[in-house]
DNA sequence: ATCGATTTGTGCGTATGTATC
DNA sequence: TGATACATACGCACAAATCGA
């Protein structure tokens, strides 16, 4: 691998940030899984071509995520590994999380009434302006934050839905007391953006980190829209799965 | 929504590069619809809280990418809407192109033979240091590059690979000519990282930009693993779409 | 056809941050 | 550690294009 990267210096993004970012992908890709172990950091320097100084900067921003550990005298050594995260139909972040031996939890981290833009209009079938709930979720495995989810509901439909929710940890228990029975999903599209300063707090990623954007529309049994959700997902801690979808 | 976003100045990513991000954000997500009008640049800078030059920028950035077009008096425009890339098991990037009203090509943009380091000897079943073959291959939809893919093959079950795919264009006409008449997909995974400089060049991506990775692994008749791919899509102007599933 | 308001395009001076040597 | 070069961000001013009254 050693490849001599180049790195463009006016592209609004700092070296030090770019050579993290190149050593946070080899890191997830595996390439550093025989003993966890980095090459020293005058080696790293060496094959960046940059100063020392900038491979230090670098490390030590990773360290700081907890994606590295520096052991006086030893080296560096990769700490944490991804999680896969199955994406199918009647897929719970608990299970996954308990099948891969680490510990769920999960919290509201908000609510909100505000009115539907264009945007989410169109996503949930309402007019322009109708008074929509807003929820905020934070999901955590073992103690560290994975996504961040944002879902829509029209609000009429679900007048109490936060206290129903609160009291039951479930948004299918939540939305059950609405009188939604039962409800199914309609499609999930994914992306990838460049994390925004308030999930990098809930998540605790740098800016300019990559998440993935998780975005699903569920119908009820008639076919109407209820819920829109948007869910980030720390890119490096988190891998989804498909089984047998291909590119 | 008219959030105001603070920028984080010690993050080693530059604001203009932040605020292109949070646009191209809400560009994909279809908050402006196309052929519309972005909000002025003043406004803009009020909304970020920073210098007019520093929404240029932004602006500018996202005009050489093709994303948005500004008509001096006129104002900004949004230019081109991202690509729906559904994901299945029998999934054609050309028709998926061609059903969306885009014109597809591919070309093969190298090819190598390389020892299995562990990550592919453990992914393809084989001995680490066994021969490999290494093809990388560039999809385009209206001469915007959206996919670089590279698979890997063991070397001994493809020998004739690269003349037959270069005359077929087909990698399951390539595969049928080596004696592998059907094969499955097994599993793919999908996590999101920030383009590498070769990519990037490929791509025309500048660096720091998010990239869709999605790793799949296809599996003979038999179960044997003989194609491993690892697709880097182009975040800004493509969505993955998964029928049903969700987080 | 003209004017004024709005919006993008351009220039310059200054201060600060980043990376090298 | 300082000195140097360059990128980044700001503030102000003004030119050029567009649009509607």
């Amino acid at each position: 691998m050693t490849t001599i990267t180049t790195f463009d210096r006016s592209a609004g993004i700092a070296v030090w940030r770019q050579i993290m970012e190149t050593l946070k992908a080899e890191i997830v890709s595996g390439a550093f899984e025989k003993d966890r172990r980095l090459p020293p950091e005058s080696e790293l320097a060496a094959r960046f071509g940059v100063n020392r100084h900038t491979v230090r900067r670098a490390i030590a921003a990773l360290t700081s995520e907890g994606i590295l550990r520096a052991d006086q005298g030893r080296g560096t050594f990769v700490a944490s590994a991804p999680l896969s995260y199955p994406i199918g139909p009647r897929t719970r972040f608990s299970e996954i999380v308990s099948g891969q031996d680490r510990s769920p939890s999960g919290r509201l981290i908000g609510s909100e009434i505000e009115e539907a833009d264009a945007l989410l209009a169109h996503q949930l079938d309402v007019p322009l302006g109708t008074p929509l709930l807003r929820v905020a979720t934070l999901r955590v495995a073992d103690s560290v934050p994975m996504i961040v989810g944002t879902s829509w509901f029209e609000q009429a439909r679900v007048p109490n839905f936060v206290a129903d929710y609160a009291e039951s940890g479930s948004i299918t228990a939540a939305l059950k007391k609405a009188g939604i029975d039962d409800y199914r999903r309609k499609e999930t599209r994914i992306t990838a953006e460049l994390v925004e300063a308030r999930d990098a707090r809930q998540l605790g990623l740098a800016l300019g980190q990559p998440v993935l954007v998780v975005e699903s529309l569920n119908l009820d049994m008639a076919g109407r829209p209820i819920q829109y959700t948007r869910a980030r997902l720390a890119a490096d801690r988190m891998q989804l799965v498909v089984d047998g979808g291909g590119v």
